[in-house]
RNA sequence: GGAGGGAUAGCGAAGUGGUCAAACGCGGCAGACUGUAAAUCUGUUCCUUCGGGUUCCAUGGUUCAAAUCCAUGUCCCUCCA
């Protein structure tokens, strides 16, 4: 068995992994694009050494923040781990909110090996160009006419000698079972603003030598909650109006998040119940057995 | 008390007689996703039974035709006393 864990950032995903690798005799796997590296720790919500109550994590703070990672990687990272895990006969538990990560992981997604991915030789290049390059290949691609990242790289991958394929996938492992964990949109976004004013004072602590220093890495100029503090210190921007505009793009991601989830991945969804949780553990460890006596 | 300026869709803001249900930005909603994915991009946003219907502070007027012109009123801003 495998367990996945999904839903938008601050419906409690994390909460929850705990409880059921308790229950399991799980590890975790991280899921999540920005919980990969160490030094953000509070804008990403990470458990906390107390949280995670002496249970195994992986994946988690294992980047520094001016190293690349993408999907390829945490592919080979996540496969990998589902074997160690599997081998000492426990359970693993993915947690996260990254979507495609989680889907690379579980689905037949193929990476070809590529050298590099600079795709600095295509910045000259207008859309329209790329768009040309593109269609000398004949293969009647649809593509994202003003998607600039996506052009470069679908322009890159065609001239690696990579053929496009359909965009269909399935499951690589057959006991996956997925959780999606939800509440109401409303109750969703009053949670993810209260979350955001309570990690503010650490927070500022995290981001403020990162934005003093100008230290602008990957992971710091896409995370939510980080990206958001550079005009602030330079006195560009007021402290109101960062805080207004993190939550504003965590209830952006979150929504995203959903879309994501309800059209890439076949998830079974729960509610949950904030008044008292353990119903939720309850109703889910339910479906989890209903699941393992169909898979029997 | 006197002199000006303004009131436009959820918000900001264009428009100054017809091509205006009204540019654009923000916010909202929905969607896409094969190496940046907390990223990037797209669509939509007065109501509608998709035939239409009702809008640009209010009322009255001019005109074939008004968000746009005129009158009066209400509210807001600036300046003079």
């Amino acid at each position: 068995m495998i367990l996945a864990i999904v839903g938008p950032t601050g419906v409690g995903k994390t909460k929850l992994s705990i409880e059921l690798a308790k229950i399991y005799n799980g590890e975790i796997i991280n899921a999540d694009s920005m919980q990969i590296y160490e030094g953000l720790d509070i804008g990403t919500a990470k458990a906390t050494k107390e949280e995670m109550q002496g249970i195994p994590h992986h994946l988690l703070s294992i980047k520094k923040i001016e190293e690349d990672y993408t999907v390829f990687d945490y592919q080979k990272d996540a496969r990998k781990k589902i074997e160690e895990i599997k081998a000492k006969r426990k359970i693993p538990i993915f947690v996260g909110g990254t979507g495609y990560y989680l889907k690379s992981a579980l689905y037949d997604y193929q990476f070809i090996e590529e050298e590099c991915t600079n795709n600095q030789k295509y910045e000259e290049l207008t859309n329209d160009e790329l768009i040309k390059k593109i269609e000398s290949f004949e293969y009647g691609i649809v593509y994202d006419k003003n998607n600039r990242n996506r052009l470069t790289r679908l322009l890159s991958r065609l001239e690696n000698g990579e053929v496009p394929t359909k965009n269909e996938f399935s499951l690589l492992y057959d006991d996956v079972i997925f959780i999606g964990l939800t509440t109401d949109r409303e109750t969703l976004y009053q949670k993810i603003n209260e979350r955001f004013l309570n990690m503010l004072i650490p927070l500022i602590d995290e981001v403020k030598p990162y934005c003093i220093q100008n230290i602008k890495t990957k992971p710091l100029m896409t995370g939510i909650g980080y990206k958001e503090f550079y005009p602030f210190f330079e006195n560009n921007k007021t402290l109101k109006d960062v805080v207004r505009e993190c939550q504003k793009n965590s209830r952006n991601y979150a929504k995203r998040q959903y879309t994501w989830f309800e059209n890439q991945m076949d998830i079974h969804w729960f509610n949950v119940c904030y008044e008292d949780f353990s119903k939720t553990i309850q109703e889910i460890v339910e479906y989890i057995e209903s699941q393992n006596k169909n898979n029997a």
